[in-house]
DNA sequence: GCAACGTGATATATTTTTTGTATCACCTGC
DNA sequence: GCAGGTGATACAAAAAATATATCACGTTGC
């Protein structure tokens, strides 16, 4: 039984003909003739009454031929059910971005994106790159913002824009006047940093390796750069943080951002996707987005060249 | 789209895994593969993720897999359907008699078919010859019983009974008392019989070729034996019955049955069907059921022998 | 790390199914 | 009786489904 001959009953039913049905089904008389046969006898059971003169369904086949035409408007509604689906912009799509970028690009992202895809809402989970990992491998993500270096299996990654780094001070301490200072500048200094479970964190540890790094109960700080940033403001240490969390929205007047002498250190951000993830449309909608969005201190990257 | 990539879908979603999949589906895996792609590229949808490491759904594969379910399972419906419609003593089964043979037989056919096909209900016609014949061609009954000769094409004939012819008289009338008559004696007499439509009448005119065929109005006598009965016991006349029209049940005290003398008039009752009428066992069971009557005056054609 | 195993995809060949062409037997209506 | 129409059948051709062998890639366990 198949649905083609399915279609061939119901329309032998309606048109009580063989040959005007088989040319609604666009198939020869004889093809007609022997699917109907094939699918009787599958069945067991005698659908049609052919005279010479003229078709009939049989008792039976009243029944089979009304079974027959539910199940293909079922087969129907999967088909427009998949060309519903079919637009790869619709449905929500969900995000995972690391502590030290979600707060920062979210607000600007989720308006811009509704404009190149009104119709796929953004799902947003903060969390850190090795947990987005975790999420992004077992499909709990479909797409991941985070700092690179990021090689992971099965994984597609896409560069967007490398952030500086700035160190950040309160309007009282000594550097709060300095135009920029050098990173080696910070081992005079208390830096409050993110505990380790933070890329930022290694990352600034490795661009200024001699980085008194303060004690600091390790959650108490929370997973959030604003707990730090209040503390700097309060005179406990001071602190370095990505460019992008510096933005106006950010900005204390009890903070001040100096920035490092050249070259400053800097993080590539990158968005991360399973290559299995078959929406790239909404990929590329989500890497428009991202790179519309004109963050302070940040170089998009050359579009692109895909590292694999 | 076909059934088939619909049962490997469903088994794909459950197993979450093509392997397993394909060996509950009984095929091999890159059958399943090359299916399963046939069916997304026809959708323009991607149903599955696939990882190296697992298979999930996306979100339209979702609700596909879904939709595919219920359109197998209008599909199996289908199946059981046929496979209920399979008894063919099951449903109604539509007989048509000619009103020298309906009210005679039926009293007793309805409760003996019953035994042999109790979910075979009987739905009856009576009419003519003529009437019969078109509405087993059009399928308005499934099959008739009519007297011999009846030669019409597409249509398969089975004899069943041969049936004396009797002369019914009033008690009173001086007939009353032979032991039998010969059929040239009815010349003598006001013979009453159906108007020309109805065949009994022209076979017992053929019969006895000198019949007074006494005037009478036309359809004033019904369509009804009975009618007629009635009226020679009244002494309008005399009558020749069918012999199975004399049975105990419609005997009267007022009239007298007298046999023809040999060669005694008959004619042969027989059942016929549309031969594209796929119903063998239904008129394999009203054969039966017809045979089994054992009707006074008839004497059954030996079995088989079909007049095609 | 690296080998063993497991995953789904792919290439090619084979089998099965579907369909088309030509033709038949039969019925209807003139 | 003959022209036109019906569905069935035989056979051939085309298309589809499936199997075998193999691949590339990931995972896992040592």
């Amino acid at each position: 039984m198949n649905l083609s001959e399915l279609r061939y009953i119901v329309a032998v039913a309606q048109e009580r003909n063989f040959r005007r049905a088989a040319e609604r089904c666009f198939i020869s008389q004889p093809a007609l003739s022997t699917a109907v046969h094939k699918l009787e006898s599958e069945l067991g059971v005698q659908i049609f009454e052919r005279s010479r003169t003229e078709v009939s369904l049989t008792t039976v086949g009243q029944r089979v031929v009304e079974q027959a035409q539910r199940t293909l408007e079922e087969a129907e509604r999967l088909k427009s059910i998949a060309r519903e689906g079919r637009d790869q912009l619709i449905g929500p799509l969900r995000l995972g971005a690391i502590h030290t970028i979600a707060p920062y690009l979210l607000p600007d992202l989720i308006p811009a994106l509704h404009k190149l895809a009104p119709d796929m809402p953004l799902e947003v989970e903060e969390s850190t790159t090795a947990q987005l990992e975790t999420n992004l491998k077992n499909g709990v993500v479909d797409a991941i913002l985070i700092a690179l270096p990021f090689e992971v299996a099965g994984i597609e990654t896409r560069p967007l824009y490398d952030e500086r780094f700035e160190i950040v001070v309160s309007t009282r301490h000594r550097w709060a006047g300095k135009r920029s200072l050098a990173a080696r500048a910070l081992s005079e200094e208390r830096v409050l940093l993110l505990h380790t479970g933070h890329c930022f964190s290694n990352q600034v540890a490795e661009a200024c390796p001699d980085v008194s790094r303060a004690p600091h109960p390790g959650s108490a700080l929370g997973n959030s750069l604003e707990t730090i940033r209040n503390m700097v403001a309060s005179g406990s240490g001071v602190t370095v943080l990505p460019a992008s969390a510096n933005s106006e929205r950010y900005r204390s007047a009890m903070l001040k951002i100096v920035p490092f002498a050249e070259p400053a250190p800097s993080r590539r951000v990158a968005l991360a996707w399973r290559r299995s993830f078959g929406r790239e449309k909404a990929i590329e909608a989500l890497t428009d987005a991202l790179r519309s969005l004109n963050l302070p201190g940040t170089t998009l990257v050359k579009r692109e060249p895909l590292r694999i």
